[in-house]
DNA sequence: ATACTATATTCGAAGGATCGAATATTCAAA
DNA sequence: TTTGAATATTCGATCCTTCGAATATAGTAT
């Protein structure tokens, strides 16, 4: 009785910390944009309309939590999702969403606009 | 060219969210002791073995963002996972982290002890 | 009503995340 | 070797998260 939760912390650590890496708008684009294939970091920042240090900036969390790897050719450094299971977490999201799209959109509105009472 | 991101990024702010609220070992922790089904809020803290408060604010926070469903039975409130689909995303970063064990513990091992040099 | 149990909320401190501005690095081309 | 392009890093301000302690709420039993 009372037996304790059984997977050792560190590897909820380990899973906590990926969630972490993809707990941002910016890193989800980027690893969506990346989901067909490798780009550069500079198609990037075009792609995603961002300051270029703020993207690089997401591009060093999402590097150090492992999530992509990078080639340098000359001047460039290409980017690609190192295992495409992370970009199947994703598909997984995107149909959760459409599930559960009514109450997210409730839940989105609420904490967009938190004024009392706007339009509508 | 330049043509920008598709999704719009409300949608990917309802991701994010989704995945902030499982970036945490202990939020983890709960959406895996709820796996086989609901448990109150006591037991949770009890498998925990964690301060009261602490667990209910994490029950909060998944609350809020709609991962798990309440219901109050008495004295009690017992919890669920809204959707089996959250389960399958935390069963697939258990094979996302069986496949990428080697890094992921050195990854730890750096988090974990951050001493300036110790071998090497 | 009072007391007890189960759970939630509020508060304030401490640490972590995010941003743009500025600066640094690296490579290639002139 | 200077210039320029592509990318990364550092800095400081601001905001968000997490924690335990204290307190509040709700339900049950006496």
């Amino acid at each position: 009785m009372d037996r304790k939760v059984a997977m050792p912390d560190s590897l909820r650590r380990f899973k906590a910390d990926i969630f972490q890496a993809l707990a941002h708008p910016t890193r989800i684009a980027i690893i969506e944009l990346l989901a067909n294939g490798e780009l550069s970091a500079g198609e990037l920042i075009a792609k995603l309309g961002m300051e270029q240090a703020n993207v690089s900036q997401h591009l060093a969390v999402l590097r150090t939590k492992q999530l992509v790897v990078n080639r340098k050719a000359g001047n460039q450094v290409f980017y690609a999702v190192r295992d495409p299971i992370i970009i199947k977490v994703l598909a997984l999201m995107r149909r959760y969403f459409q599930k559960n799209l009514k109450g997210a959109l409730e839940l989105l509105n609420e904490i967009d606009n938190m004024p009392a009472d706007s339009g509508r």
